[in-house]
DNA sequence: TAGAAAAGTTAGTTATGACTAACAAAATAA
DNA sequence: TTATTTTGTTAGTCATAACTAACTTTTCTA
């Protein structure tokens, strides 16, 4: 008998689960991540989410009370950046070796993600030689499961021709949102700094084939990655 | 309401079983195949394969009759071959980019073969240029489907240098059998033809480290194939 | 050709991971 | 603070794909 948690045993969806928990936590750092917003994110019912709940709860991946909020154990976060890493050398190596795009990589890693094997991805990490980073600008954890964002800046801290992806709007105001939605931003756009004003810092953008010019104060409020290949 | 039958829609398990029956038919070509020898090649119970076989024939990718020998449908042998595409063209990804070894390939192959994305596997076969073999010697399919058997020659017809696999043995004599086994050759034993004595036509081969002498009679009675890079 | 062995089938059970419907607890608002 | 909404839980059902045990059909063999 022996209480080490077998890393590999588990299924699909126990490994769907648990990295979506992990993903929920990381973008709602303040927030209480509970079983509705799981079963929202996961497209199932709240009864279905709940069991999985439980089922990991009791094998020491999650910790969990009744009616309370969800963590992870130090095992189940390593199992979740596991797969993240996995997610994305694939998404890396679909985009850079086998002519996919920006969007049709996700939908493939998805499944590549659950493929069982440590020499696989080591020797699929040695043969594009240690990227650092997938074809959406975000770092490829190591094998030993240290895992680091790419920090959060404000548009107006963008250079000149660089590129970022939107991940964020100061959301104080109902109007700034509509604002942003209706220039035709939503979260995951892509967008590149064409051109900064000195005059007024005004900030000359394109995204999905169109262009925009906002203000500072504008750009102050919404928040993005940077891309870098 | 369409009667096209959807190849994208099938389980995992539906599609192991659809290529295990592929295989079966392959290797036994003459002797009838059936619910128990499905059963032992997928080591599952007869009552478990008797199930899917009422499964696949009911949504047209098997025909059998109650008690009746196995067969495929067009569209049962089509989702066999493409699968047997996919594996070998994986196998070939992981023996020539990523250092895996011909004993390794197989298992995660087994894995790789059931994701689902025409466009990932053409685009494989493009960056690998189109290999026309695996690293077993078996030729790949194309994506129309063609099927081709590697050929089965006797031991005896192998040159000097070449290397092949063991794939069936003539089995008339109890003797002879008990024969192969003791020198330690088995069914898929990578054996490479050393020398060809003109004398008295007897061959020096190696396989697993070991090397023997054989007769001429000895290797008339095993059949292998040819493998080439 | 009758009886035994092998091959195939059916019935009923189990685990996983979905579902709906009904209910309980917590959080929010009046 | 009570009422209402939101969130979380439980009970019971379904499909997939495995299992065992019992049974039937077919095929061998004496």
């Amino acid at each position: 008998m022996t209480n080490k948690i077998n890393l590999q045993n588990l299924t699909k969806s126990e490994e769907d689960y648990l990295k979506a928990i992990f993903q929920l936590l990381n973008d709602n750092e303040n927030e209480k991540v509970g079983n509705n917003l799981l079963a929202d994110y996961m497209s199932v019912s709240p009864a279905s989410s709940n069991n999985m709940i439980k089922k990991l709860t009791s094998k020491k991946y999650v910790s969990s009370k009744k009616y309370g909020k969800l963590e992870l154990t130090e095992e189940g976060r390593l199992v979740a950046v596991r797969l993240i890493r996995k997610h994305r050398l694939w998404e890396t190596f679909l985009y850079n070796y086998l002519n996919f795009t920006w969007d049709e990589v996700h939908e493939v890693a998805e499944q590549l993600e659950h493929i069982k094997s440590h020499k696989l991805i080591d020797e699929l990490e040695r043969f594009m030689d240690f990227p650092a980073k997938d074809p959406h600008g975000e770092f490829i954890p190591n094998a030993q499961g240290d895992y680091v964002e790419v920090p959060k800046v404000m548009l107006s801290s963008v250079k000149e021709g660089d590129t970022c992806k939107l991940v964020a709007v100061n959301d104080g105001s109902v109007d700034f949102l509509r604002y942003v939605s209706n220039i035709g931003l939503m979260l995951s756009s892509e967008i590149e700094v064409l051109e900064i004003r000195e005059f007024d810092n005004s900030l000359r953008i394109g995204f999905e084939n169109k262009e925009e010019t906002i203000t500072k104060k504008f750009a102050d409020n919404v928040f993005v990655k940077l891309i870098s290949k």
